[in-house]
DNA sequence: GCCGTTTTCGGCCCGACTGTTTTCAGTCG
């Protein structure tokens, strides 16, 4: 894609547009993304407020929009949400020449560096282009270093705070900017995958790496093929439409660069050394070095291309992982395991957990609609679910006491009439055919209030199904009064899961400082779940906190939290951190059958009727 | 620039917090 903000656009401090699942085509990541730019761009220059809002929300609607925006013509754009006369001829030139001239125009007037400027946490649009206008300020290192100089203390509105604040900021920033998010990486590999996989001669193909292992951010992609005749591979990856500059290039492994500013590794192997070099690639690096450590025991030794008798060279096993370990005297080990976290020991003993697998989730229990922040109808997000082969599935909007959701009780019950009138239909309609219909709960997304407190009183909780509680603003409150605002959250009988747990959004936000060991005992103890929410930039609870959980005995939920149709599918990433966190199927609630689901949703609670369906 | 039980113009999510100010602008969710 041209862009003149360059590679870094994908990066992780600044993927303000992201779509994850790879059904979507790519054409909307990037009319997305530079209507986003636009937006930014308006903002800065101090053009119209709600121009610049409508780009913004014309750029979520876009991303999250189910059909390829390069297959519409200009009717068919202008039916997304927010897009109108203006904005379709905009997406239908970009199509047509790759470029948009309004865009082009005002990226005259202001360097790139500047809108990256705005990617520093407490920097807005205001502040960056005072910095550009006054001191010609363009880029994070220039504004680092006019702090140094005690520049800005001239500035109106720039204070010690400010300095303060901006100089954490840019700390922030730096500490994540190279790695891509989850998401990014796994539809690059895809993509990359999707062309080798056509190449004439690749016997196989996959991704290894930390990709495989489903850490939360990648640094680079490990892609491993099995040919007979590595030449046209290599060529082929090497002139792939995403590359921008081929780093190193060889027969067996090449290196290059990519628009997305990830580099990505190409190894070929012969087929009968793919298991060998499945498991030396997917790492980790620790894991690795306990595994040759065994093998050398055994008077082994192993590599990419096999493992061999020490003595005599000979190869012993190479064609699949389950070979390699097995001969090691160990089972198979999940790639979201290998990070020498216990999982060889338990291994060893034959105690490997059964984890819980994408294909056991049997529904999302948080999601939105467009009655608050989502972008999609009830009806949309719930055919998409059914289709998605759910049991069960929770709409759970914001409640009132996020302001800017305007929220109210009428809207709500009108909602859950609709849900029920809907849960009707699909209840019955899977009766009918085999393997039972897909039921649908009414749920809330409630806020925890800076004391603990939710948005409404009791009485009229019960009338959920479901509650999810979260934390949305005061971040910043103490370590003692954050954990008693969250145990205190656990302690509600109606508040049956914490969402994203610790608010993080990764390389922009860090966790609530609480005392997680207390939150977690409180959850234990009140049956209360901990979300691992799926979305690619939180991630939330992490793998490290989902392991200190779990000791306690907490349950947790896996969920999409979708604010769109296509963000259904993001319970992939989910998945594979509850993996990561060592969880099995009886470890998270939303694997289980409806019934025991309903069970744990009635909690400590008293009054009859709530947590239940209506009839 | 988009949208409409507010309907072709006049609104547009709104409240809290922070740091800068002395009455408010910028940022965030």
């Amino acid at each position: 894609m041209p862009s003149r903000d360059g590679p870094a656009t994908h990066r992780i401090a600044r993927a303000g547009v992201s779509s994850y699942p790879r059904s979507v085509a790519r054409s909307n990541d990037e009319v997305a993304a530079l209507l986003a730019e636009y937006a930014d761009l308006i903002s800065i220059t101090g053009g119209d407020a709600f121009k610049a809002r409508v780009y913004e929300k014309a750029a979520r609607s876009v991303g999250g929009h189910p059909a390829d925006v390069s297959a519409l013509d200009a009717k068919g754009l202008r039916e997304i949400p927010n897009v109108g006369a203006s904005i379709a001829e905009k997406i239908l030139e970009y199509v047509r020449t790759g470029r948009v001239s309004a865009v082009e125009e005002l990226r005259a007037k202001i360097p790139a560096g500047v809108r990256r400027l705005t990617r520093i946490p407490t920097l807005g649009p205001k502040k960056a282009w005072v910095l550009y206008e006054e001191l010609g300020i363009s880029s994070v290192e220039e504004l680092a270093e006019a702090i140094r100089d005690q520049r800005l203390r001239d500035l109106k509105g720039f204070g010690p705070r400010t300095e303060e604040n901006i100089l954490h900021g840019i700390e922030l920033l730096r500490s994540s900017s190279d790695r891509v998010l989850l998401d990014v990486a796994a539809g690059l590999a895809e993509d990359v995958l999707a062309a080798l996989s056509q190449v004439p001669g690749c016997l196989r193909s996959a991704y290894a790496g930390s990709l495989r292992r489903m850490r939360e951010t990648v640094g680079d992609i490990d892609v491993l093929t099995a040919a007979v005749d590595p030449e046209p591979l290599m060529a082929a990856f090497t002139e792939l439409p995403d590359v921008t500059e081929v780093v190193a290039h060889g027969r067996k492994k090449s290196t290059v660069r990519t628009t997305k500013g990830l580099s990505v590794d190409l190894r070929v192997v012969p087929p009968d050394a793919w298991g060998a070099a499945l498991q030396y690639f997917t790492g980790a690096k620790a894991h690795n070095i306990r595994t040759r450590e065994i093998a050398v025991h055994q008077k082994l030794r192993l590599s990419e291309y096999g493992l061999f008798d020490a003595e005599t060279g000979e190869k012993i096993v190479s064609k699949t992982e389950e070979e390699v370990y097995a001969r090691l005297g160990l089972p198979w080990i999940p790639p979201t395991l290998r990070e020498d976290r216990g999982e060889i020991e338990a291994g060893l003993r034959g105690e490997l957990p059964d984890l819980v697998e994408e294909s056991r989730i049997r529904g999302d229990l948080h999601t939105h609609t467009d009655l608050t922040d989502g972008l999609a109808p009830l009806e949309e997000m719930v055919a998409a679910a059914a289709r998605r082969g759910y049991a069960y599935y929770a709409v759970t909007d914001h409640g009132p006491a996020l302001a800017m959701q305007r929220m109210t009780d009428e809207r709500m019950l009108a909602q859950r009439a609709q849900v029920r009138a809907l849960d009707g239909v699909y209840g019955r309609r899977g009766r009918r055919r085999s393997g039972g219909g897909m039921r649908l709960l009414h749920g809330v997304e409630l806020n925890i209030g800076p004391d603990g407190s939710v948005d409404w009183p009791e009485d009229f909780l019960a009338g959920f199904d479901l509650c999810v509680a979260s934390v949305h603003s005061h971040f910043n409150q103490s370590h003692r009064e954050q954990t008693r605002r969250l145990v205190r959250a656990c302690e509600n009988p109606y508040v049956n899961i914490i969402g994203h747990p610790t608010t993080r959004i990764i390389g922009r936000r860090p966790a609530l400082d609480a005392d997680w060991d207390e939150v977690f005992a409180a959850c234990a103890r009140t049956g209360t779940a901990l979300e691992i929410n799926a979305r690619p930039d939180r991630l939330d609870l992490r793998d490290e906190d989902i392991l200190r959980a779990r000791r306690h005995g907490v349950k947790f939920a896996v969920d999409s939290d979708a604010h769109a149709v296509i963000h259904l599918a993001a319970m992939r990433y989910g998945v594979g951190t509850a993996q990561r966190g060592w969880l099995t199927g009886d470890d998270v609630i939303n694997t289980w059958p409806e019934a025991r689901l309903r069970r744990f949703l009635r909690k400590g609670r008293t009054r009859r009727g709530a947590g239940r369906p209506a009839a």
